[in-house]
DNA sequence: TATTGTTATACTCTATAACTATA
DNA sequence: TATAGTTATAGAGTATAACAATA
């Protein structure tokens, strides 16, 4: 130890603590990681397929047009990973009869058995937080994301 | 308009709404999109590296790995964002008398008035909030948050 | 041997434009 | 002329391994 600073003591975050940007950057950081752990490696989704499937199965028959907006996620982006969920046989794209340019989404059986059991795996994993957050406190902090989100 | 299926109603997130890293990742489309608007488009900075200029202020002549280890950048990453920084006359690297592996980071005047700028430009454009968080409640939603981030 | 930081490289993610087929 | 979706492509972001210098 050369210096007269303590290398070990804790950076000073002080003029980041009052932007709500950086208290929900790094927040995502923690559920990122219970995401992770519980879900995206043992079941090999990422985020927005595991989002997917959970709105698919909410609402079959929806399109991919709604979901890029509700998501926004640009449309070329939402064919290739809806192409890797109809290559792993989870999904099935079935095209409109009236209007042959839109494709309604469906889960398989297989994708809706994944779904929920994804949904049940993540719901352990975040029971983690429950050392750290009431679920009061957990309900609160919801209500105030979304308001957020708006 | 063919089915019967009301094609403007609102998708059914029921299935996520319980989950908290949804509820985050939502909320962060917000607040990425706050920043983009105050300061990434009109100053030219990414979040990391908004981030890193205010974390350099506060925390004069911290080394790389420190920030690497806080932010969970990568240490070839964090090399080639404080590359562009420093190019970009913000930021000056020192070699450690003592330790010759290690570099201290320093912002220059430019840096240091670039950092407080951005700060204060993202506090105003924070501020549209207001119109849907009492302060009350963006407090207590900064503190639960930092509780998750732990 | 371990650590700080860099270089090189590959991989993923994202954004945009151009295209098709339908309306 | 506009819309849903696809293809093609380029750019940005991210991860990993190998390396140089120093401890």
């Amino acid at each position: 130890m050369s210096s007269t600073r303590d290398k070990s003591a804790p950076l000073d975050q002080s003029r980041l603590a009052h932007t709500l940007g950086y208290a929900i950057a790094r927040a995502a950081v923690t559920t990122n990681q219970l995401f992770a752990q519980g879900v995206g490696d043992p079941l090999g989704l990422r985020p927005v397929e595991f989002t997917l499937l959970q709105l698919i199965l909410s609402n079959p028959a929806t399109t991919q047009k709604r979901l890029c907006d509700l998501l926004r996620v640009p449309a070329p982006q939402m064919t290739l990973i809806l192409d890797r969920l109809q290559e792993r046989g989870w999904l099935v794209r079935e095209r409109d009869a009236n209007d042959r340019r839109a494709l309604h989404l469906r889960l398989t059986p297989a994708g809706t058995r994944l779904a929920e059991k994804s949904l049940a795996a993540l719901q352990d994993s975040e029971q983690a937080l429950e050392q750290v957050l009431t679920s009061g406190e957990r309900l609160l902090l919801q209500e105030l994301l979304a308001k957020v989100a708006r």
